[in-house]
Order: structure tokens, then C-alpha cells, then sequence
DNA sequence: TGCACCATGTCAGCATCCTGACATACGCTG
DNA sequence: CAGCGTATGTCAGGATGCTGACATGGTGCA
């Protein structure tokens, strides 16, 4: 194979590299999970439990970017394994809030920092001031696109 | 160790917005393309297709990172609706050169356009010079991730 | 020349995730 | 109070993508 280093205007996409940025995390953090016993879904789960913990399954789909079916496969499994606990029986509605267990806790505290360090990787090189810029300008982005972007969103106000 | 290295919420995670980007993106970029009878994976190939002719099936994986299988049933798929094609026989080795055809490169700027619009929506509010950095410094984040990261890439120069 | 090595295309099997649909439970409004 | 709309959990069904494996063809090295 010729490796014409030909650099195309794909490369110059936004879309193009945010996709490749999210997919090399992706795969980052599934290597540092796997020896976890733990898939990005599960781990973002137990991330999001341990820093509101009674969400219920819709609510932690929507936080994971999932579905509730998906969500839904993903808490019995947790739960399976003693991370995670949920009442046999909805108290308000059909909502079942669930919550970590020690087990879990243990668990989530050795997965967020190894998901950490992954973070902290790809983020080598760039100073606090542009990760933080980089944040803003990624959840303007998020903002512009959302179904009722009816008001864009002006950017992120400059930092002085 | 006391201090363990936590993350703070999930919303300040740059993992977090770095994926709430990506599947806005691509939620935006299936809405407008479902009309042209398109996916986002076959776009990606036609798009790859109509900057370098030529590539063959696994060139094509690698450029929209998923793996050569898949590419090569969207690349049958696109075959078969006569959008590309493909020498029956391989020439040199085993590859087989895709190509666009005339439908192709017609359905590829109907798309194209449509693609770029919503990369425009989703800048809505960023300054040309933000726009830039956002793509060198996701660049940055996906070559500090990818495997051969030995030599970590230093960020991109500052903006004075 | 022979041989290990890598890349490509392809097949089968499996995992994951989503779309569509349904029954239930709450809130609101007339 | 009855009815409508909304949200939740759950059950199939299907689409999509990946892992594992194989045969083939080119490449580099002894």
C-alpha cells in the first residue's frame, strides 16, 4: 500500500475530528476498563450514580446518551454483580431509584481513576486555560445542535 | 495514597462533553441525511471516495473507524444502488479501488451540502479563530490517545 | 530461492444498541 | 370525577457493528 501522506480536507472537518477524538477515547477507556471487568456503558453508570445517587433508569439513560432498553440491560447486570441495588417495588410512580453498593462504590473508585488518567493522557500538552476552553466549546456545540436549538446559543464568553 | 484522583461532575469531565458532541453530531447528521437515503457511515465513504479516489476497502475503514467488515457492506450496499464501483478483479494484490460514478458524485454534493450545513449550525456562535483551535486541539486529544503515543504531541502553538 | 511476516478481502457467529409497541402510573384540565 | 397527555419500565424484533478466523497475495530478510 502507496502511504501517500496526502493530507484531504477531511482532516480539516470539525466533524471528522471530533468523531476520531471520541473514538480514540472510547477505545482508551474500554483498554483501561476491561481489566475492570467493566464496559464504558457500565462505568458510566456507576459514575453517574455515585455523584447522584436514586437516579432512576430513564434518567440515567438520558445522562448516558443510551436508551432506557439499554440502560435497562446494563443496571440488571451491575445489580447481578452487587454493584448496584434497586427496590423490588416502585415507591412513587414506576420509578425505581437506584443506588450503589460498597461493593460498587470500591469498584467505581477504581474505574474513575483509571478513566482519570486516560482523560488526563489526551489532555497532555494542553494547558488548564485550553482544556477548559475546550469543555466550553464542545457543550456550545452540544447546545447547538440539540433538538430545540430554536435560540443557538452564542459561545462561551471569551476568556480576558 | 489518601488523595485519590477523582473526577469532578460529570458535566466538567471532558470525556463527558467530548460525547455529548459527538452523538449530537451525529444524531443531526442522520436527520438530514435519512432524506437522501443515506447513513452516516455511507456518507463518510462517499465523502472519503470523492476527496481520494481509489481507496480500497480497508484504506476506507480505517478513515471512518469501523472495521473493514463493516465497511464492506456499505460499500456493497452503495455498489448495488450504483453509487460506486468497484473492479470485479483485483489488479495489484488483493485491493479493490473503489470509485464514485456519476449518481454517486451527484448524490455526494446533495449530502455534502447538507453535512456541511449542520457543521455550520453546529459553530453557530464560534469565532473563526475558536473554530480552528477546537480542531487542532481535538486533533491533539486523539493522537495523545492513539496507540503509538510514545512521544506524546506537544498542543498546538498558542494564539497570541 | 525459501520463508516468515504483514495486509487484504471475506465468511460465520456473536454482542450491542436501537425502533416499535404495550401496560401502567402520575399530573393536569375541563 | 373523567379524560388526556406525559413518563416510566418492559417485551419482542431487527439493524448495525465487532471479534475471530481463514485463504490469498505482496514484502522483506536470510
Amino acid at each position: 500500500m502507496v502511504q501517500q501522506e496526502m493530507l484531504g480536507p477531511v482532516e480539516n472537518a470539525v466533524g471528522y475530528v471530533l468523531k476520531e477524538a471520541a473514538v480514540a477515547l472510547r477505545t482508551a477507556m474500554d483498554a483501561v476498563l476491561r481489566p475492570l471487568q467493566l464496559t464504558v456503558p457500565q462505568y458510566a453508570c456507576l459514575e453517574l450514580l455515585g455523584q447522584r445517587p436514586g437516579l432512576s433508569n430513564a434518567e440515567l439513560a438520558r445522562g448516558t446518551f443510551v436508551t432506557r432498553q439499554s440502560m435497562n440491560v446494563v443496571l440488571h447486570g451491575l445489580e447481578e454483580r452487587g454493584l448496584v441495588i434497586r427496590p423490588a417495588t416502585a415507591a412513587r410512580g414506576r420509578e425505581l431509584p437506584a443506588e450503589l453498593t460498597p461493593a460498587g462504590r470500591d469498584q467505581l473508585r477504581a474505574a474513575s481513576s483509571a478513566v482519570s488518567a486516560v482523560q488526563k493522557r489526551m489532555c497532555t500538552g494542553l494547558s488548564p486555560q485550553r482544556q477548559q476552553e475546550l469543555l466550553e466549546t464542545l457543550a456550545a456545540c452540544a447546545r447547538n445542535l440539540s433538538p430545540g436549538a430554536d435560540t443557538p446559543v452564542p459561545g462561551p464568553p471569551r476568556t480576558p
